[in-house]
RNA sequence: GUGAGUGUAGCUCAGUCGGUAGAGCACCAGGUUGUGGCCCUGGUGGUCGUGGGUUCAAGUCCCAUCACUCACCCCA
């Protein structure tokens, strides 16, 4: 450090965030609720390593996901015997200390051969592994939640940052839709429970949307394709998903009978709508592959979710549901706003392929992910939810500063903290009133205890805590109203305790 | 990866035709002897992102670079 110049940019590395107090008490709330919710469904927590060997992360998320992976290059030694040994286009002279390598080979062996490690792109290929390497102690259907930062090298966004906490609920080895009924019943209850207003939740099934594919004109292998189009209704409309479609080389003819059908999308109370549009969504579809099981699927999904209790107008079919991700083979669900404008506040759906893949065998297993700082925006935005400057109840002003009043402070503090009510003395002892109270107030604290010259005159010592309870003469004000008592320390106590 | 925009005090920003930097908020002290939020006064705080160029003179014009933001792609 040679001075000034030299100063070093305080700013969080690229896509990263600090999270200050305040912002992590709201944070650590919605995620306790959620920690309770998911083990009162029987949800166990599982914990993995942040980095993974890198060719556990490779070949799962496709070559352009794979770009974002984070990935920890060998260290030492083992980074020159690497570079060594990635013979074609580099020549490497330990005598000399000299390397030469084609400028080509270069972004290769960089991205290939040098790293050992990444960073976890997601938590469900950690779960995969975890499956396939404990799979005698682990009993099935294995139901696991996990809450915890995942990283992507990705471009940072409104919304999107390059560490991010996912909340992940699956159920591992259950192919019955009582499994994905569980789910999005879960799922519900959360954004109920978190107090989240006008959400709903939209189910669909990726073997009907596969069916509805062909039904449009399209070969099977066009699927993809198909549903990456569909999945941008929402942002760019019907006229946009048509033209997208053409762009991708698809049959757009037979997209107007989509459309109609479509736009029936209606809650799973409504039975009526709901079986009639099952019935006219199996006369579009006859000849798609697979497309009736896919219905049939739905109709008990939908009448599993009655018996778990769902609300009316929460639960919607909606053919025109999607979801990006290629892996999911069931039924698929999104949770959005009613009004749309916040976007996707979560998801998930049925992997049949996925988990298996350490295992060399199909592990059938279905899912949730949460968004949680999406979640806590939306609470905020909502007002369901407020930053929090402190976890304090009391701050105890004293006015003396002596020895006298530090002895009856100290004590006030120990019963108080003891009785589960949290405070601090505050720094600025034998300061003004008007000092010290301003500081308790700028912190949002509710309550502060003034101890001055009489009150310490009150101080009853060599009697044990519950005599000075109940006999300490105590000054006691609440903040957001200016309500002042005077009175002992067990009832002041009962009254911080009612108001906080 | 592609495209656009913005960098001036801790924060939000102004700064005219190029003439050596300003406001509000925040912070500190006081107006106020044991009572906060409002108001008033004063104060601390800036290599104008960084480097180069043009000019008698650059926060201002030009070039480069870095960082951030937004949109696309993709996703949570």
């Amino acid at each position: 450090m040679t001075g000034k110049n030299r100063k070093i940019t305080p700013i969080p590395a690229r896509g990263m965030r600090d999270h200050l107090p305040e912002e992590v008490l709201p944070r650590m709330e919605v995620i306790d609720k959620l920690r309770s919710i998911f083990e009162s469904y029987g949800f166990l927590p599982l914990e993995t390593p942040a980095m993974e060997r890198i060719e556990v992360l490779t070949g799962k998320y496709g070559d352009e996901s794979e770009k974002l992976i984070f990935k920890v290059m060998k260290r030492g030694e083992e980074l020159l015997r690497a570079l060594e040994g990635a013979k074609d286009g580099i020549v490497i002279d330990r005598q000399t200390k000299t390397l030469e390598v084609s400028y080509q080979s270069l972004a290769q062996i960089f991205s290939q051969a040098l790293p050992d490690l990444g960073l976890r792109y997601d938590l469900t290929v950690s779960l995969a592994r975890v499956v396939a390497q404990y799979g005698g102690k682990i009993a099935q259907p294995f139901k696991r939640y996990q809450i915890a930062p995942v990283w992507r090298a990705d471009r940072p966004q409104r919304g999107r940052f390059r560490e991010f906490i996912q909340c992940d609920v699956d159920i591992v080895g259950s192919d019955s839709l009582l499994a994905d009924a569980e789910i999005i019943s879960l799922a519900v209850e959360v954004y109920r429970r978190l107090n989240m207003s006008a959400f709903e939740v939209l189910v669909n099934h990726r073997g009907l949307l596969k069916a509805l594919n062909s039904a449009c004109g399209n070969p099977a292998d066009r699927y993809n394709d198909f549903c990456t189009a569909i999945d941008k209704l929402d942002k760019i409309g019907r006229d946009g998903v048509g033209e997208e479609m053409a762009e991708r080389g698809l049959d757009t003819s037979n997209l107007k009978r989509f459309w109609k059908l479509a736009e029936r999308s209606c809650y799973i109370n409504e039975a009526d709508d709901l079986d009639a549009l099952l019935a006219d969504m199996n006369g579009f579809i006859a000849a798609g592959a697979g497309g009736s099981e896919s219905i049939e699927q739905l109709r008990e999904l939908f009448a599993l979710l009655r018996n778990l209790g769902a609300e009316e107008n929460i639960i919607r079919f909606d053919p025109a549901l999607a979801r990006g991700l290629d892996y999911y083979t069931g039924p698929v669900f999104e949770v959005v706003g009613r009004d749309r404008s916040i976007g996707s506040l979560g998801g998930g759906g049925r992997y049949d392929e996925l988990v298996g893949m350490f295992s060399n065998r199909s592990i059938p297993a279905t899912g949730t992910s949460f968004g949680l700082d999406r979640i806590v925006e939306v609470l905020i935005d909502q007002n369901v939810l407020a930053p929090r400057r402190t976890t304090l109840n009391v701050e105890i002003i004293d006015l003396s500063g002596n020895d006298m009043s530090a002895a009856y402070c100290g004590r006030i503090l120990k019963i108080l903290r003891r009785e589960g009510v949290s405070c601090d003395l505050g720094y600025g002892r034998g300061k003004k009133a008007g000092k010290q109270m301003k500081s308790a107030d700028r912190r949002n604290i509710p309550f502060v205890i003034i101890v001055g010259e009489d009150e310490v005159d009150d101080a009853l010592t060599g009697v044990d805590d519950q005599t000075f309870s109940a006999r300490a003469g105590v000054t006691v004000r609440r903040l957001s109203d200016g309500e002042q008592r005077r009175t002992d320390l067990s009832a002041t106590i009962r009254w911080i305790k009612e108001s906080v």
